[in-house]
DNA sequence: GGCGGTACTGGTAACGATATCAGTGCACTT
DNA sequence: AAGTGCACTGATATCGTTACCAGTACCGCC
C-alpha cells in the first residue's frame, strides 16, 4: 500500500488523468495545450477524464519550466479603501486581462515596510512585471539590483532617487490652473490642505499652488497651510482649524480627494451649527462622487484614475512585449481638467 | 559550453547562490528557512551571496512540493470600480495578510463567463481558498466537483442551487425598515430602483420593500418599479422616467449605491432646470460618500463593506485552519443601520 | 580506545508539467 | 518492393526547491 494513493480528495494531476483515460501524461498535456498531434478520439477520452476528476492544470508547476512565464502582474497600491485606487486597479486589471495576465493585488497602507515585503513576495511568485503606487519614502527595494529583470512601472507618484517608467497626472499644471481660477475669482487668502510631503503628488501640487500665487504677486501664508493629512478624519480637523481662525481663508485648495471630503464635512457641520458665514470656495484635486450635487462653491480638478491604471499597464506590457526596447525610463503625464465654479 | 550559463540577466536560483557562497543548494535552502543546523559563519556567506545576486526564492517551485501550500487566496468581485468593492477587497486583504496570505484579485464585470474562467484559473494557480461575489446566474463552476477541495465563501450575494459558506447583509430587514420609515413619514406612492433580478441582493431588498408595503396595506405599483439598472447612467435614466410621470412618486427606495447616485443626479438636474417641485424623499441602500452633505431628503441604509470582506475572509480561514470542521455551510448576515431622515 | 551523541553538510529523489527525442504504424511515391 | 514522409504516442530528462537519508567531524565520557 503506497502513501500516494489516488485518494479522491487529493488534487488530481496529469498522471491521474492519464491513468483514467488510459494514455500517457504526455498525451494529456498535449490535449490540454490544443490537441495537436492527438487523435480526436483520444482527446475525447482525455477531456472526459478531466471533467470527471475535476482536473485543473497546475500553473505553478508549469511556470517553473524554462521559457514559460507565470502570467502574473504584481500591483501594490497604498490604499484600496480610497475609491480612486479601486478605479486605478480596475484600469490595470482590464488591460492585463486583455494581455492574458492576472493581477496580484497588495495593499501597503502607506507603509514602506509593507511595500518592500510585498514587492519581494511578488518577485518570489514570479510576477512578470510590477506596478507600484509607492509610498515614496524609500527606493532601495525597487532598484534593478533587487528586482532583477522584472520591469517596474511607478504610478501616480515618483520615488526620489529612482529612475523608472512612471505615469503621473499633470499635478503641477492642474494645481496651478485651479489656484489661478481662485485668484481670478478675486481670492487672495487661500488655504492649502494636502497629504504628507514624502508623497510626490503632495509636493507637485503644492508647487503648482505656489506658482500661481507667485505669478499673482502673492505669498503662501504659513498660517493657512495644512499638510500631512492622510485620511478624511484628519483632513476634517485641519479644515476646522482653518475655519476657526480669526481671519479665515476665503478659499481653499485641497490636494486630494481625502482632504476634499474632510473639508466638505467641516464646511457642512459649520453651516449647520454655526452662524451663516459664507462657506469658503473650495477647489479640490481628484473627482468625488456627487461633488456636483453639493450646495457649496466647488471646483474639481478632474481626471480618470482608471485611465491612469490602464496607462501604467500599457507601459508595462510595452516592455514585456519588446524586451529589447530602449531602456531609458519613460515619463507620461496624463492631463487633468479643471472644472468650472459651481454652487 | 553549456546553454544554462549563469548569465547575469537570468533569474538566480539556489544553485547560483550555492555556487557563489561555495556551499551546496541544501545549505542555502536551510539558511533561508531559518538557518537551523547551519554555522553562523556559513549563513553569513549565504546571505551575502543572496544579497549580491538579488536572489528571491521561487515560491511557485516551492509550492509544488508536497505539504507546501501556495499562500494565495483568490478573490473574484463583480465591479472593482464601485467603491463598495474596493472597501470589500480591503477587508479581505487585511485579514488575509494577518494569516500570511496574499490575494489574487479578479474583476468579473458582472459576466458569468469571466467569473467561471477566473475561478478555474485561480484553482490552477493553487489558491488555498476562494472568495467570490457571484453574478448569481450560474452555479456549475462553483460546485464541489469543480473546486475539488478548495473552500469557497460567497459574499454579498447567493447563488441559486449552491450551498456554500455565505456572508450577506441583512438585506431584507434593512429594506423593510427603510421602507417602513417612508410609510411612517406618510408616503404611499413609493417608487423602487434596483439592479437585475438575477442578483440575489436585488431580490432580497425588493422582498423587504414589498413586505413593508403589505404590512401597511399597500401594494407595489408596477408603474413605479424600475429594476435592471446596473450602473449610474442607467439608474439616472430610470429615475428621470419616474420623475417625469404625471403622478410621480413622493418617495423612492433605491436598492444600491449605483442607483442612489443615479437618482440623486436626476433629482439634481431637475431641481436646477425645472420648476421648483419638491424633491421626492429618497432612501438608499449602501453608503455614499458625502451623502450627508446633500440638500435632499435622504435616508441611508448603512453598513460596512470592509467588515463584509473581513468576515468572508474569516469564514474562509476558519475552514483552512480546521479542515475537520462541520461541513454544513454557514450563513452569516451582517447588520445594517437605517439612518435618520435628513435634508 | 571505543562508544554514543550532536552539529553540521551534501547527494538524491521527488513535486507536476512538458520539450525533446525516439520510436511505431500507416499511406503514398517511385 | 523499398523508400519517404507524416501523424501519433510515450519514455526520459528537466525546471527550482526541499524532505529525507547518509554521511563526516568533533565532543565528552567511560
Amino acid at each position: 500500500m503506497t502513501v500516494s494513493g489516488s485518494g479522491p480528495s487529493a488534487t488530481p494531476t496529469v498522471r491521474d488523468v492519464a491513468e483514467h483515460a488510459g494514455v500517457s501524461p504526455m498525451t494529456v498535456s498535449r490535449t490540454l495545450s490544443g490537441g495537436k498531434n492527438v487523435r480526436a478520439e483520444v482527446q475525447e477520452k482525455v477531456w472526459a477524464a478531466v471533467e470527471e476528476l475535476g482536473y485543473h492544470r497546475n500553473e505553478n508547476a508549469r511556470s517553473i519550466r524554462p521559457g514559460h512565464s507565470s502570467g502574473l502582474i504584481g500591483v501594490a497600491i497604498t490604499n484600496l479603501g480610497n475609491p480612486y485606487y479601486g478605479q486605478f486597479a480596475l484600469g490595470v486589471e482590464e488591460v492585463a486581462s486583455l494581455h492574458g495576465r492576472r493581477i496580484m493585488l497588495g495593499n501597503t497602507g502607506e507603509q514602506l515596510a509593507r511595500e518592500s515585503q510585498l514587492v519581494s513576495d511578488f518577485i518570489g511568485r514570479q510576477v512578470e512585471g510590477l506596478i507600484v503606487v509607492p509610498t515614496g519614502e524609500g527606493a532601495e527595494h525597487l532598484t534593478p539590483g533587487r528586482l532583477g529583470s522584472v520591469p517596474l512601472v511607478l504610478a501616480s507618484r515618483t520615488v526620489e532617487g529612482l529612475d523608472a517608467d512612471t505615469v503621473l497626472l499633470d499635478d503641477i499644471n492642474g494645481a496651478y490652473e485651479a489656484t489661478k481660477a481662485l485668484i481670478d475669482g478675486g481670492h487672495t487668502r487661500i488655504g492649502f490642505l494636502g497629504n504628507v510631503l514624502s508623497v510626490s503628488t503632495a509636493r507637485r501640487r503644492y508647487e503648482g499652488f505656489v506658482r500661481a500665487l507667485h505669478e499673482a504677486g502673492l505669498e503662501p501664508d504659513p498660517a493657512l497651510i495644512r499638510r500631512g493629512q492622510q485620511d478624511v478624519a484628519a483632513a476634517r480637523r485641519a479644515m476646522e482649524e482653518l475655519l476657526g481662525l480669526d481671519d479665515p481663508p476665503t478659499a481653499i485648495f485641497s490636494a486630494n480627494n481625502r482632504n476634499t471630503i474632510g473639508a466638505l464635512q467641516a464646511i457642512g457641520t459649520r453651516q449647520k451649527d454655526g452662524p451663516a458665514i459664507p462657506a469658503p470656495t473650495l477647489v479640490g484635486f481628484d473627482d468625488v462622487e456627487l461633488a456636483d450635487m453639493l450646495q457649496v462653491p466647488l471646483i474639481i480638478v478632474s481626471h480618470d484614475p482608471r485611465q491612469l491604471g490602464a496607462q501604467a499597464a500599457r507601459m508595462l506590457f510595452d516592455r514585456l512585449d519588446d524586451p529589447e526596447m530602449d531602456e531609458s525610463p519613460r515619463l507620461v503625464e496624463l492631463p487633468v481638467t479643471v472644472g468650472t465654479l459651481r454652487g
